[in-house]
DNA sequence: TCCTTTCTGTATCGATCGATACAGAAATCT
DNA sequence: AGATTTCTGTATCGATCGATACAGAAAGGA
Protein backbone atom coordinates (compact mmCIF):
# COMPACT_ATOMS: atom_id res chain seq x y z
CA UNK A 1 0.00 0.00 0.00
CA UNK A 2 2.83 2.66 0.79
CA UNK A 3 5.05 1.35 -1.74
CA UNK A 4 3.41 2.31 -5.04
CA UNK A 5 3.45 5.44 -7.21
CA UNK A 6 6.11 6.99 -8.00
CA UNK A 7 9.44 7.08 -5.52
CA UNK A 8 10.42 9.93 -3.92
CA UNK A 9 13.17 11.54 -5.49
CA UNK A 10 15.55 12.44 -2.32
CA UNK A 11 16.14 10.75 0.95
CA UNK A 12 13.68 12.49 3.52
CA UNK A 13 16.69 12.22 6.31
CA UNK A 14 19.23 14.23 4.24
CA UNK A 15 16.59 16.74 3.68
CA UNK A 16 15.75 16.90 7.14
CA UNK A 17 18.86 17.97 8.10
CA UNK A 18 19.96 20.15 5.76
CA UNK A 19 16.97 21.92 6.40
CA UNK A 20 18.65 22.08 10.09
CA UNK A 21 20.95 24.05 9.05
CA UNK A 22 19.62 26.66 7.41
CA UNK A 23 17.12 26.65 10.70
CA UNK A 24 19.96 26.87 12.82
CA UNK A 25 21.56 29.59 10.97
CA UNK A 26 18.96 31.47 10.50
CA UNK A 27 16.23 31.04 12.57
CA UNK A 28 12.74 30.03 12.13
CA UNK A 29 11.09 33.27 10.80
CA UNK A 30 14.58 33.90 8.91
CA UNK A 31 14.62 31.33 6.71
CA UNK A 32 12.26 31.38 4.04
CA UNK A 33 11.14 28.64 1.77
CA UNK A 34 12.99 29.47 -0.68
CA UNK A 35 16.01 29.22 1.35
CA UNK A 36 15.03 25.84 2.52
CA UNK A 37 14.22 24.22 -0.61
CA UNK A 38 17.26 25.38 -2.08
CA UNK A 39 19.33 24.07 0.73
CA UNK A 40 17.52 20.96 0.31
CA UNK A 41 17.49 20.55 -3.06
CA UNK A 42 13.72 19.89 -3.43
CA UNK A 43 10.56 22.03 -4.89
CA UNK A 44 8.04 23.12 -2.65
CA UNK A 45 5.53 20.66 -3.57
CA UNK A 46 7.90 17.92 -2.32
CA UNK A 47 8.51 19.84 1.06
CA UNK A 48 4.79 19.88 1.68
CA UNK A 49 4.17 16.13 0.60
CA UNK A 50 6.93 15.09 2.94
CA UNK A 51 6.41 17.17 6.23
CA UNK A 52 3.45 18.97 5.55
CA UNK A 53 4.31 22.52 6.50
CA UNK A 54 7.13 24.66 7.48
CA UNK A 55 6.02 24.43 10.92
CA UNK A 56 6.28 20.64 10.79
CA UNK A 57 9.27 20.65 8.93
CA UNK A 58 10.36 22.63 12.08
CA UNK A 59 9.42 20.37 14.63
CA UNK A 60 10.45 17.33 13.16
CA UNK A 61 14.08 19.70 12.51
CA UNK A 62 14.74 20.10 16.18
CA UNK A 63 13.28 16.72 17.47
CA UNK A 64 16.04 15.68 14.98
CA UNK A 65 18.54 18.57 16.64
CA UNK A 66 17.84 16.98 19.94
CA UNK A 67 19.01 13.45 19.27
CA UNK A 68 21.95 14.74 17.48
CA UNK A 69 23.33 17.61 19.17
CA UNK A 70 21.53 17.25 22.98
CA UNK A 71 22.51 13.84 23.02
CA UNK A 72 26.33 14.36 23.18
CA UNK A 73 25.52 17.02 25.94
CA UNK A 74 23.13 14.66 27.98
CA UNK A 75 25.14 11.60 27.63
CA UNK A 76 28.11 13.24 29.50
CA UNK A 77 25.72 14.39 31.87
CA UNK A 78 24.45 10.91 32.90
CA UNK A 79 27.23 9.13 32.66
CA UNK A 80 29.29 10.89 35.01
CA UNK A 81 29.43 9.25 38.71
CA UNK A 82 29.07 12.97 40.92
CA UNK A 83 27.09 16.23 40.41
CA UNK A 84 30.21 17.84 40.18
CA UNK A 85 31.40 15.66 37.22
CA UNK A 86 28.32 15.94 35.96
CA UNK A 87 28.66 20.03 35.29
CA UNK A 88 31.93 19.52 33.82
CA UNK A 89 31.26 17.55 31.10
CA UNK A 90 27.60 19.29 30.28
CA UNK A 91 29.53 22.19 30.18
CA UNK A 92 32.70 21.12 28.52
CA UNK A 93 30.31 19.47 25.89
CA UNK A 94 28.37 22.56 25.54
CA UNK A 95 31.61 24.41 24.40
CA UNK A 96 33.00 21.68 21.98
CA UNK A 97 29.15 22.10 20.13
CA UNK A 98 28.72 25.48 20.15
CA UNK A 99 32.28 26.54 19.42
CA UNK A 100 31.83 23.89 16.38
CA UNK A 101 32.86 25.36 12.31
CA UNK A 102 31.08 22.80 10.40
CA UNK A 103 27.94 23.85 12.08
CA UNK A 104 26.24 27.31 12.76
CA UNK A 105 27.19 28.78 16.41
CA UNK A 106 25.51 28.20 19.40
CA UNK A 107 21.88 26.19 20.45
CA UNK A 108 19.31 25.63 17.76
CA UNK A 109 16.60 25.49 20.47
CA UNK A 110 18.20 28.47 21.94
CA UNK A 111 18.22 31.01 19.49
CA UNK A 112 15.39 29.92 16.65
CA UNK A 113 12.52 31.81 17.77
CA UNK A 114 12.70 33.98 21.11
CA UNK A 115 9.68 36.44 20.29
CA UNK A 116 6.31 34.90 20.97
CA UNK A 117 4.03 37.08 19.26
CA UNK A 118 5.09 36.66 15.88
CA UNK A 119 3.19 34.29 13.41
CA UNK A 120 5.11 31.39 15.28
CA UNK A 121 3.40 30.83 18.24
CA UNK A 122 3.23 27.04 18.65
CA UNK A 123 7.23 27.31 17.63
CA UNK A 124 7.90 29.52 20.58
CA UNK A 125 5.98 27.40 22.71
CA UNK A 126 7.56 24.35 21.54
CA UNK A 127 11.01 25.80 21.82
CA UNK A 128 10.13 26.96 25.26
CA UNK A 129 9.13 23.68 27.02
CA UNK A 130 12.48 22.17 25.79
CA UNK A 131 14.31 24.80 27.12
CA UNK A 132 11.92 24.21 30.52
CA UNK A 133 12.78 20.43 29.91
CA UNK A 134 16.48 20.99 29.73
CA UNK A 135 16.18 23.13 33.31
CA UNK A 136 14.42 19.82 34.63
CA UNK A 137 16.64 17.64 33.42
CA UNK A 138 19.46 19.36 35.52
CA UNK A 139 17.29 19.34 38.42
CA UNK A 140 17.58 15.68 38.53
CA UNK A 141 20.98 15.09 37.71
CA UNK A 142 21.64 17.18 41.03
CA UNK A 143 18.66 15.64 43.09
CA UNK A 144 20.60 12.33 41.94
CA UNK A 145 23.72 14.06 43.79
CA UNK A 146 21.78 14.30 46.87
CA UNK A 147 19.87 10.99 47.09
CA UNK A 148 23.51 9.59 46.22
CA UNK A 149 24.95 11.54 48.93
CA UNK A 150 27.16 12.71 46.58
CA UNK A 151 26.17 16.55 47.30
CA UNK A 152 24.40 17.47 50.82
CA UNK A 153 20.97 17.07 51.95
CA UNK A 154 20.25 21.09 51.59
CA UNK A 155 22.23 21.34 48.55
CA UNK A 156 19.40 23.83 46.74
CA UNK A 157 19.03 22.07 42.87
CA UNK A 158 16.29 24.31 41.88
CA UNK A 159 18.96 27.27 42.18
CA UNK A 160 22.01 25.28 40.65
CA UNK A 161 19.98 23.71 37.88
CA UNK A 162 18.80 27.35 36.80
CA UNK A 163 22.04 28.58 37.11
CA UNK A 164 23.96 26.59 34.82
CA UNK A 165 20.69 26.48 32.28
CA UNK A 166 21.27 30.06 32.58
CA UNK A 167 25.02 30.01 31.87
CA UNK A 168 24.49 27.62 28.80
CA UNK A 169 21.74 30.03 27.36
CA UNK A 170 23.85 32.61 27.83
CA UNK A 171 27.30 30.87 25.93
CA UNK A 172 24.93 30.53 22.53
CA UNK A 173 24.69 33.87 22.64
CA UNK A 174 28.33 34.72 22.59
CA UNK A 175 28.50 31.89 20.27
CA UNK A 176 26.48 33.44 17.75
CA UNK A 177 28.32 36.47 18.57
CA UNK A 178 31.38 34.84 17.33
CA UNK A 179 33.30 33.95 20.62
CA UNK A 180 36.14 31.59 20.36
CA UNK A 181 35.92 28.17 21.95
CA UNK A 182 38.55 30.02 24.21
CA UNK A 183 36.47 32.27 25.30
CA UNK A 184 33.11 29.71 26.11
CA UNK A 185 36.02 27.68 27.70
CA UNK A 186 36.20 30.67 29.92
CA UNK A 187 32.74 31.48 30.96
CA UNK A 188 32.60 27.48 31.47
CA UNK A 189 35.62 27.68 34.02
CA UNK A 190 33.66 30.37 35.64
CA UNK A 191 30.22 28.51 35.94
CA UNK A 192 32.27 26.34 37.23
CA UNK A 193 34.13 27.94 39.99
CA UNK A 194 30.57 29.09 41.10
CA UNK A 195 30.23 25.03 42.40
CA UNK A 196 32.02 24.62 45.51
CA UNK A 197 30.40 27.49 47.02
CA UNK A 198 26.93 26.16 46.25
CA UNK A 199 27.92 22.89 48.11
CA UNK A 200 29.12 24.73 51.10
CA UNK A 201 26.39 27.20 51.14
CA UNK A 202 23.79 23.89 51.95
CA UNK A 203 26.23 22.27 54.17
CA UNK A 204 26.32 25.67 56.17
CA UNK A 205 22.47 25.89 56.36
CA UNK A 206 22.11 22.37 56.68
CA UNK A 207 24.74 22.03 59.13
CA UNK A 208 23.50 25.03 61.62
CA UNK B 1 14.16 77.80 9.07
CA UNK B 2 13.37 74.48 11.49
CA UNK B 3 10.16 75.76 12.22
CA UNK B 4 8.31 76.43 9.26
CA UNK B 5 5.48 74.74 7.76
CA UNK B 6 3.07 72.69 9.20
CA UNK B 7 3.76 71.31 12.82
CA UNK B 8 4.54 67.63 14.07
CA UNK B 9 1.32 66.28 15.23
CA UNK B 10 2.80 63.88 17.83
CA UNK B 11 5.91 63.88 20.13
CA UNK B 12 8.91 62.28 18.69
CA UNK B 13 10.00 60.93 22.17
CA UNK B 14 7.02 59.69 23.37
CA UNK B 15 6.35 57.93 19.30
CA UNK B 16 10.13 57.09 20.12
CA UNK B 17 9.19 55.20 23.80
CA UNK B 18 5.96 53.43 21.75
CA UNK B 19 8.47 52.07 19.39
CA UNK B 20 10.39 50.64 21.79
CA UNK B 21 8.07 48.84 23.59
CA UNK B 22 6.80 47.38 20.20
CA UNK B 23 11.05 46.36 19.33
CA UNK B 24 11.25 44.89 22.64
CA UNK B 25 8.46 42.69 23.00
CA UNK B 26 8.48 41.69 19.00
CA UNK B 27 11.77 41.51 18.06
CA UNK B 28 13.29 43.49 14.97
CA UNK B 29 12.14 41.78 12.14
CA UNK B 30 9.02 40.58 14.67
CA UNK B 31 7.70 43.90 14.35
CA UNK B 32 5.87 45.12 10.99
CA UNK B 33 5.60 48.64 10.37
CA UNK B 34 1.37 48.11 10.56
CA UNK B 35 2.66 46.99 14.42
CA UNK B 36 4.73 50.17 14.81
CA UNK B 37 2.51 52.89 13.41
CA UNK B 38 -0.34 51.56 15.20
CA UNK B 39 0.85 51.56 18.43
CA UNK B 40 2.50 54.92 17.85
CA UNK B 41 -0.57 55.85 16.64
CA UNK B 42 0.78 57.61 13.52
CA UNK B 43 0.76 57.06 9.68
CA UNK B 44 3.70 55.38 7.73
CA UNK B 45 4.71 58.45 6.13
CA UNK B 46 4.86 60.39 9.31
CA UNK B 47 7.09 57.92 11.05
CA UNK B 48 9.39 57.89 7.64
CA UNK B 49 9.39 61.56 7.86
CA UNK B 50 10.58 61.38 11.05
CA UNK B 51 12.54 58.56 11.73
CA UNK B 52 14.26 57.67 8.12
CA UNK B 53 13.00 54.23 7.61
CA UNK B 54 12.36 50.85 10.18
CA UNK B 55 16.11 50.20 10.46
CA UNK B 56 16.69 54.42 11.14
CA UNK B 57 13.64 54.20 13.96
CA UNK B 58 14.93 50.93 15.29
CA UNK B 59 18.87 52.21 15.96
CA UNK B 60 16.92 55.57 17.60
CA UNK B 61 15.34 53.21 19.88
CA UNK B 62 18.02 50.94 20.75
CA UNK B 63 19.79 54.47 21.68
CA UNK B 64 16.68 55.14 23.69
CA UNK B 65 17.22 52.28 25.61
CA UNK B 66 20.35 52.28 26.62
CA UNK B 67 20.03 55.43 27.94
CA UNK B 68 17.34 54.05 29.97
CA UNK B 69 17.63 50.51 30.72
CA UNK B 70 21.58 50.86 30.41
CA UNK B 71 22.14 53.50 32.61
CA UNK B 72 19.79 51.81 35.89
CA UNK B 73 22.13 48.63 35.12
CA UNK B 74 25.78 50.47 34.66
CA UNK B 75 25.19 53.25 37.63
CA UNK B 76 25.51 50.34 39.56
CA UNK B 77 28.31 48.81 38.76
CA UNK B 78 30.41 52.18 38.54
CA UNK B 79 29.07 53.96 41.77
CA UNK B 80 30.22 50.49 43.77
CA UNK B 81 32.88 50.94 45.79
CA UNK B 82 34.44 47.25 45.24
CA UNK B 83 34.39 44.74 42.07
CA UNK B 84 32.45 42.27 44.11
CA UNK B 85 29.61 44.94 44.78
CA UNK B 86 29.83 46.25 41.46
CA UNK B 87 29.29 42.55 40.16
CA UNK B 88 26.20 42.12 43.05
CA UNK B 89 25.14 45.36 42.11
CA UNK B 90 25.03 44.81 38.04
CA UNK B 91 23.04 41.68 38.68
CA UNK B 92 20.65 42.84 41.32
CA UNK B 93 20.11 45.93 38.35
CA UNK B 94 19.33 43.33 36.32
CA UNK B 95 17.32 41.02 37.63
CA UNK B 96 15.31 44.20 38.53
CA UNK B 97 15.12 44.88 35.18
CA UNK B 98 14.40 42.03 33.42
CA UNK B 99 11.15 41.39 36.46
CA UNK B 100 9.47 44.15 35.65
CA UNK B 101 6.19 43.30 34.77
CA UNK B 102 5.36 46.88 32.96
CA UNK B 103 7.81 46.11 29.85
CA UNK B 104 8.69 43.14 28.43
CA UNK B 105 11.11 40.61 29.91
CA UNK B 106 14.58 40.54 28.92
CA UNK B 107 17.01 43.18 27.07
CA UNK B 108 16.12 44.47 24.07
CA UNK B 109 19.72 44.54 22.78
CA UNK B 110 20.09 40.73 23.93
CA UNK B 111 16.55 39.50 22.29
CA UNK B 112 15.71 41.92 18.96
CA UNK B 113 18.29 40.47 16.26
CA UNK B 114 20.51 37.41 16.47
CA UNK B 115 20.13 35.99 13.12
CA UNK B 116 22.91 37.76 10.87
CA UNK B 117 21.45 36.82 7.41
CA UNK B 118 17.96 38.11 7.70
CA UNK B 119 17.08 41.54 5.84
CA UNK B 120 19.22 43.27 9.13
CA UNK B 121 22.93 42.58 9.02
CA UNK B 122 23.32 46.18 9.92
CA UNK B 123 20.98 45.82 12.57
CA UNK B 124 22.60 42.70 13.99
CA UNK B 125 25.97 44.23 13.67
CA UNK B 126 25.05 46.96 15.94
CA UNK B 127 23.33 44.90 18.24
CA UNK B 128 26.22 42.55 18.34
CA UNK B 129 28.49 45.47 18.87
CA UNK B 130 26.78 46.70 21.77
CA UNK B 131 27.13 43.24 23.67
CA UNK B 132 30.31 43.23 23.02
CA UNK B 133 30.80 47.14 24.62
CA UNK B 134 28.83 45.19 27.45
CA UNK B 135 31.29 42.96 27.72
CA UNK B 136 34.23 45.34 27.44
CA UNK B 137 32.90 47.61 30.64
CA UNK B 138 32.75 44.38 32.75
CA UNK B 139 36.19 44.07 31.82
CA UNK B 140 36.83 47.64 32.66
CA UNK B 141 35.42 47.50 36.10
CA UNK B 142 37.32 44.43 37.03
CA UNK B 143 40.40 46.12 35.68
CA UNK B 144 39.88 49.02 37.87
CA UNK B 145 39.75 46.57 41.10
CA UNK B 146 42.92 45.43 40.57
CA UNK B 147 44.18 48.75 40.04
CA UNK B 148 42.83 49.79 43.36
CA UNK B 149 44.10 46.97 44.93
CA UNK B 150 40.54 45.45 45.42
CA UNK B 151 41.57 42.62 43.33
CA UNK B 152 44.64 40.50 42.99
CA UNK B 153 47.23 40.95 40.26
CA UNK B 154 46.59 38.02 38.86
CA UNK B 155 43.05 38.47 38.90
CA UNK B 156 41.97 36.52 35.11
CA UNK B 157 39.74 40.07 34.11
CA UNK B 158 38.61 38.63 30.63
CA UNK B 159 37.75 35.61 31.99
CA UNK B 160 35.20 36.91 35.07
CA UNK B 161 33.97 39.68 32.33
CA UNK B 162 32.68 36.99 30.29
CA UNK B 163 31.35 34.73 32.63
CA UNK B 164 28.95 37.41 33.75
CA UNK B 165 27.75 38.72 30.50
CA UNK B 166 27.04 35.43 29.82
CA UNK B 167 25.02 34.74 32.59
CA UNK B 168 22.79 38.43 31.75
CA UNK B 169 22.80 37.28 28.62
CA UNK B 170 21.67 34.09 29.54
CA UNK B 171 18.69 35.65 32.15
CA UNK B 172 17.73 37.82 29.18
CA UNK B 173 16.64 34.25 27.42
CA UNK B 174 14.81 32.71 30.89
CA UNK B 175 13.35 36.27 31.89
CA UNK B 176 11.64 36.12 28.24
CA UNK B 177 10.51 32.49 28.87
CA UNK B 178 8.88 33.36 32.08
CA UNK B 179 11.29 33.23 34.53
CA UNK B 180 10.29 34.74 38.12
CA UNK B 181 12.43 37.43 40.10
CA UNK B 182 13.01 34.74 42.84
CA UNK B 183 14.19 32.51 39.58
CA UNK B 184 16.10 35.56 38.09
CA UNK B 185 17.95 36.27 42.07
CA UNK B 186 18.49 32.74 41.90
CA UNK B 187 20.71 32.78 39.29
CA UNK B 188 22.37 36.13 39.89
CA UNK B 189 22.89 34.46 43.27
CA UNK B 190 24.67 31.28 41.44
CA UNK B 191 26.86 33.65 40.29
CA UNK B 192 28.29 35.80 43.35
CA UNK B 193 28.87 32.27 44.48
CA UNK B 194 31.98 32.11 41.65
CA UNK B 195 33.16 35.52 42.87
CA UNK B 196 35.57 34.17 45.68
CA UNK B 197 36.99 30.69 43.84
CA UNK B 198 37.84 33.73 40.80
CA UNK B 199 39.68 35.72 43.32
CA UNK B 200 41.46 32.83 45.02
CA UNK B 201 42.48 31.13 41.83
CA UNK B 202 44.04 34.43 41.05
CA UNK B 203 46.01 34.87 44.21
CA UNK B 204 47.32 30.98 44.17
CA UNK B 205 48.50 31.65 40.41
CA UNK B 206 49.82 35.05 41.41
CA UNK B 207 51.75 33.32 44.70
CA UNK B 208 53.14 30.25 43.36
C1' DT C 1 0.71 -2.87 -22.18
C1' DC C 2 -2.57 -0.21 -19.80
C1' DC C 3 -4.28 1.64 -15.34
C1' DT C 4 -3.63 3.41 -10.93
C1' DT C 5 -0.92 5.81 -7.69
C1' DT C 6 2.39 8.96 -6.14
C1' DC C 7 5.85 12.42 -6.84
C1' DT C 8 8.04 16.50 -9.42
C1' DG C 9 8.41 21.21 -11.80
C1' DT C 10 6.17 25.38 -13.23
C1' DA C 11 3.41 28.85 -12.42
C1' DT C 12 0.66 31.24 -9.36
C1' DC C 13 -2.45 32.16 -5.36
C1' DG C 14 -3.97 35.87 -1.68
C1' DA C 15 -1.68 38.14 2.17
C1' DT C 16 1.68 40.83 3.97
C1' DC C 17 6.18 42.99 3.83
C1' DG C 18 8.76 47.79 3.87
C1' DA C 19 8.33 51.95 1.56
C1' DT C 20 6.00 56.06 -1.36
C1' DA C 21 3.01 59.17 -4.55
C1' DC C 22 -0.17 62.26 -4.15
C1' DA C 23 -3.34 65.69 -2.60
C1' DG C 24 -5.21 68.22 1.11
C1' DA C 25 -4.48 70.33 5.82
C1' DA C 26 -2.02 73.33 8.99
C1' DA C 27 1.43 76.12 10.35
C1' DT C 28 4.95 80.50 9.45
C1' DC C 29 6.70 84.43 6.59
C1' DT C 30 6.14 88.52 3.71
C1' DA D 1 -4.41 87.91 2.78
C1' DG D 2 -1.44 85.31 -0.15
C1' DA D 3 2.66 82.55 -0.70
C1' DT D 4 5.58 79.07 1.09
C1' DT D 5 6.76 75.18 3.71
C1' DT D 6 5.96 71.03 6.12
C1' DC D 7 3.10 67.38 7.86
C1' DT D 8 -0.96 64.01 7.59
C1' DG D 9 -4.23 60.34 5.62
C1' DT D 10 -5.43 57.40 1.81
C1' DA D 11 -4.26 54.49 -1.42
C1' DT D 12 -0.89 51.84 -3.50
C1' DC D 13 3.74 50.34 -5.13
C1' DG D 14 6.84 46.05 -6.33
C1' DA D 15 8.77 42.26 -3.69
C1' DT D 16 8.37 38.46 -0.95
C1' DC D 17 5.88 35.58 2.26
C1' DG D 18 3.83 30.59 3.03
C1' DA D 19 1.14 27.56 0.50
C1' DT D 20 -1.24 25.17 -3.92
C1' DA D 21 -3.39 23.96 -8.65
C1' DC D 22 -2.28 21.68 -12.30
C1' DA D 23 -0.25 18.76 -15.67
C1' DG D 24 3.36 15.66 -16.86
C1' DA D 25 6.72 12.02 -15.23
C1' DA D 26 7.87 7.67 -12.98
C1' DA D 27 6.99 3.82 -10.39
C1' DG D 28 3.96 -0.85 -9.23
C1' DG D 29 -0.23 -3.92 -10.17
C1' DA D 30 -3.17 -6.31 -13.39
Amino acid sequence: MADRGRPRSFDRTVALELAMQVFWKKGYEGSSLNDLTAAMGIGCPSLYAAFGSKEGLFLEVIDHYSNIVGREIWDAVETALTARAAMQGFLDATVDAYSRTDTPQGCLIALASLHQDSSSGAICSELRRRRAENIDALRRRFRRGVEEADLPAGFDCDEAALFYATTQNGMSIIARDGASREALAAVASGAMAAFQPLVDKASASHGS
